[in-house]
DNA sequence: ATTTTTGCAAACCTTTTGCATGGAA
DNA sequence: TTCCATGCAAAAGGTTTGCAAAAAT
């Protein structure tokens, strides 16, 4: 809960506009879970029959990833991803099946960019962690169906 | 060295022909060095007045990619940046100055991935690090520019 | 009153596709 | 000869931009 708060305040904190179409993103924003494209937004606006262009939706999700409290990520499409997150440090575990996206702290990463550091000689600076899955409510569905003698869906 | 020879090999192997533009495409592969996008081989062709239909060399990487000969990444502008590599699992430490991509091996990414499945709940499948930082010999140029008393780069 | 934002539509870019022609095996 | 592969040009996405109108401070 909070999202749209969280993500005003950032608005205002950074001293740009509060304005209809701003709280109308963050809004729709708020209302997903998860995962979800700036097509996405789209049509969550029209299905509540909310208008705003879609120039506007690209540029306040611009905005928002700017001011740290949205992540873009680069999906393998050739599209982008957006995701409201806090702005500490973390990666994301996505399910294959359902998309839904977890968030998750460092798990030791640390270690592993200091031990190439060293083996490559690098000096590093970032870097970006995205693990692909299946989250335990798919996990569920599977077992479910393979109780229920159903047939096993496709890898 | 030996990079056209091992494309072409990939080909031949998985039976597919060895037409000439897929041998111009593994050249022009070859004769990159790191990152590099379709259209740079693109305009790598023209300028060696070599001809090549653009479909063609997107085609061409498509297959190579699925080959596992070379590696699709996601640029964050939404085009793709290919790299050629050994079909062993690895992640890539990418300079932020240069460009320059060096190919690291697991360094412990498997522990980290158990550790997120355990905190997650998500069965862990796949996952994907990209590491940027500055490359050695970008850090090399630094230092010297440091004591030639030069002013420093923007970071 | 000023300055930032919005909306729309057109522009842009990279990647993909349809289809007739050309080239490998 | 028989498929597979190529080229071209057009289509498709997704994202960005120019500019006048609208809204926020």
């Amino acid at each position: 809960m909070g999202t749209v708060a969280s993500l005003l305040a950032a608005l205002d904190r950074s001293g740009h506009r509060l304005t209809g179409a701003r709280r109308l993103v963050a809004d729709l924003i708020a209302g997903r879970d998860g995962l979800f494209t700036a097509a996405d937004l789209v049509a969550d606006a029209r299905a509540q029959r909310r208008r705003i262009g879609r120039a506007t939706i690209f540029r306040s999700l611009d905005l928002l990833t700017e001011l740290g409290v949205v992540e873009r990520l680069d999906l393998p499409g050739g599209e982008h991803a957006y995701v409201p997150c806090e702005p500490v440090h973390h990666h994301h575990v996505i399910c294959l099946r359902c998309g839904r996206v977890t968030e998750v702290e460092d798990c030791g990463m640390g270690a592993v960019a200091r031990e190439v550091a060293r083996r490559s000689g690098y000096r590093v600076e970032r870097h970006r962690l995205e693990l692909f899955g299946v989250c335990p409510d798919c996990l569920g569905a599977d077992a479910a169906a393979r109780d229920a003698g159903g047939s096993r869906r496709a890898p």
